[in-house]
DNA sequence: CTTGACACGGTACCCGGGTACAGACTCTAC
DNA sequence: GTAGAGTCTGTACCCGGGTACCGTGTCAAG
């Protein structure tokens, strides 16, 4: 922890992110704007480019932006039970959201194979299947 | 095809979506909009039923708006081998996706069992392990 | 002393898939 | 004749996660 005073260009430069991003996680509260020099830029320390890698880490494990938020105010470590429940529950959305793709897989799968089989009565399998009235 | 002539409303109620729904896929020239017998409101085939059903079925299929207007544009049964391979595309996509999903469940299984085992070096290990410098 | 590169703040726009609201009209029943 | 339900058009708003544009300020180099 340096404290490299970074200018919000370089910080996004360093975090890997544009500076508008930085400024509208400013305003989701997701990140600190530390304290304007009158007149001059406001100056990063370089925890916060810890601190966006963290946003943009869990963002990729299918956190919200709202979810962060609460992982970033459990993060200092002494709320690991509640972190665990949260990640649990967002393991479970990640399954049920494979189960679905996964149904939603199978079908493709039957109606590409029937579009290939051939044969069937009037125009296209796939889109007989549509237009049908199965629900 | 007894073209029982609905209204919007009735058309809505049949096809199980709002009239919002409608008029908004109107615009987008997913739905065709009758004419207007001056005065009056327009009157609506039962086809339209089937039309919006298909919508929503190819919708529940993973399809945007956009493809469901490509599928559409195929649907006289003609097209089977272009509606095969959007299809398959689709599919492709649909297993890309389950894909992915299925890395962030394993990365998140991970989490909450290491979690689980405890007795780490410092804090929470979810936390830390968002906050280290893994890329 | 001017030019270029940044920073700042505010606002508007993008995507996709709708939803909601406002104001005018028509039709039907009481 | 008047209330209510429905329809019509147009426009604005919602979500989430940003991106873009505008006018102004500040700083350093040439």
């Amino acid at each position: 922890m340096v404290q490299a005073a970074l200018t919000i260009g370089r910080l996004a430069r360093s975090a890997g992110v544009n500076v508008q991003t930085i400024r509208f996680y400013q305003r989701l509260g997701l990140i600190a704007k530390p304290p304007r020099p009158s007149g001059g830029a406001r100056r990063y320390s370089s925890d916060m480019v810890v601190r966006i890698k963290f946003v943009k880490r869990a963002q990729a494990l299918g956190f919200s932006l709202d979810e962060i938020a609460v992982l970033l105010g459990l993060s200092d470590g002494k709320h690991c039970a509640e972190t665990k429940a949260l990640t649990e529950k967002k393991l479970t959305m990640v399954e049920e959201k494979i189960n679905d793709l996964v149904a939603i897989q199978n079908v493709l799968k039957a109606l590409v194979a029937e579009c290939s089989k051939g044969g069937r009565k009037s125009g296209c399998p796939i889109i007989d299947a549509l237009a049908e009235d199965s629900d």
